[in-house]
RNA sequence: GCCUCUGUAGCUCAGUCGGUAGAGCAGGGGACUGAAAAUCCCCGUGUCGAUGGUUCGAUUCCGUCCGGAGGCA
């Protein structure tokens, strides 16, 4: 039953590489169409604050999977796959090329290795209620259960992990099968796309850091502060409430932090989020990187990458 | 010019009653299967300002010099 492969595209990297930019250049080379594979441009406000591509910088090239999700909902993983599986169809079949743009490395992920969503649920009410036994009888006590249900994976998970351990748990409950043994059922066994993956990066991380702090500024000077008062005055968040730069600006907001020091904190987490997504992406072997600031000309970018396809014969 | 304080990790500072040193922050590496911009794990050698002296041995004590802060003229 081995259909025929659509050939995708794929440009990763940490926050603030370049990457918007080289996807849209890379669409209009290739007539292609852009997929973000983001997790919190997925979301409709929060424009600026998720440095989502303007109309004007889209310049034409038709962009998916922005803005798509209310801000009160609970956006997950599952949903992100099914729905970008479903573009990348479409796309292809329009008779153009998809190119799969972003940063969230779990997104990337799951979709190019065929992570199977479908037979396991999740339930926010068993959720919340081992939360609330977390938070009552302590971590350890959820760590002991998940010890004697599923061995394998408390050795993975530090006890440190709560989150961790409370997924690993709901799945035993809704499911009746180990955590272990849903993560081995459900990997897909190979990549159902004829993949070229791009990787940006930079050859001296400062240099990252300093356009990160930077954009910092930019974001401010465009609207940045106004736009996160609005959604934090009028708005219900669910899981984009951890949207970098919206939640520590929050402090600022209710009076209990001077500016200054709430941008600072949007720095860093910035530049810790940036080395997480490095750690995701360095591992993948399938990436052909692109240090920015070796080439720093985009043209000859450009012109790389259109060898990187070439090489990589996806169409 | 004189007096006092001060100079230790990228930053802020502990400390060694003389046996070459350690916290916080920053930073680095890693994990990740329905919260992932989340959650979590691991990582601390640096001419102890410079130089001379005392000493078996000095970052530690003494002298001098250089840098910084304050005070008095």
């Amino acid at each position: 039953m081995p259909e025929k492969k659509y050939p995708l595209l794929v440009v990763v990297g940490p926050t603030a590489s370049g990457k918007t930019a080289l996807g849209i250049a890379l669409a209009k080379e290739f007539d292609g169409e852009v997929i973000s594979a983001d997790s919190m441009q997925i979301y409709k406000s929060l424009d600026i604050a998720t440095a989502k591509p303007t109309a004007e910088e889209m310049d034409g090239v038709p962009h998916h999977l922005i803005s798509i999700a209310d801000m009160d909902s609970e956006f997950s993983v599952a949903d992100y796959v099914a729905l970008a599986k479903k573009k990348i169809e479409e796309i292809s079949l329009r008779g153009k090329l998809p190119i799969l743009v972003g940063g969230t490395g779990l997104y990337v992920n799951s979709l190019i290795n065929d992570v199977n969503f479908d037979n396991a649920e999740t339930d926010g009410s068993v959720r919340k209620r081992l939360m609330a036994e977390a938070e009552e009888k302590g971590a350890e006590a959820l760590y002991e259960r998940l010890k004697e249900l599923d061995p394998e994976t408390a050795e993975i998970v530090p006890v440190q992990n709560v989150v961790r351990i409370i997924r690993a748990l709901e799945v035993y409950e809704l499911t009746g099968i180990k955590f272990s043994r849903y993560k081995e059922l459900n990997k897909g066994d190979e990549c159902p796309y004829k993949l070229c993956m791009i990787g940006l990066n930079y050859k001296d991380r400062q240099k990252l850091y300093d356009r990160i702090n930077m954009r910092v500024d930019v974001m401010v000077e465009n609207g940045m502060l106004d736009e996160c008062r609005t959604v934090f005055e009028n708005e219900k968040l669910g899981t984009a409430c951890q949207a970098i730069g919206y939640k520590e600006l929050i402090p600022y907001y209710q009076g209990t932090a001077a500016l200054e020091e709430c941008l600072d904190k949007i720095r860093l987490s910035s530049r810790r989020y940036a080395k997480r997504q490095l750690t995701w992406f360095r591992r993948d072997e399938r990436i052909n990187w692109i240090y920015m600031d070796e080439i720093n000309n985009f043209d000859k970018i450009i012109e790389i990458c259109k060898k990187t396809v070439a090489k990589s014969k996806i169409l």
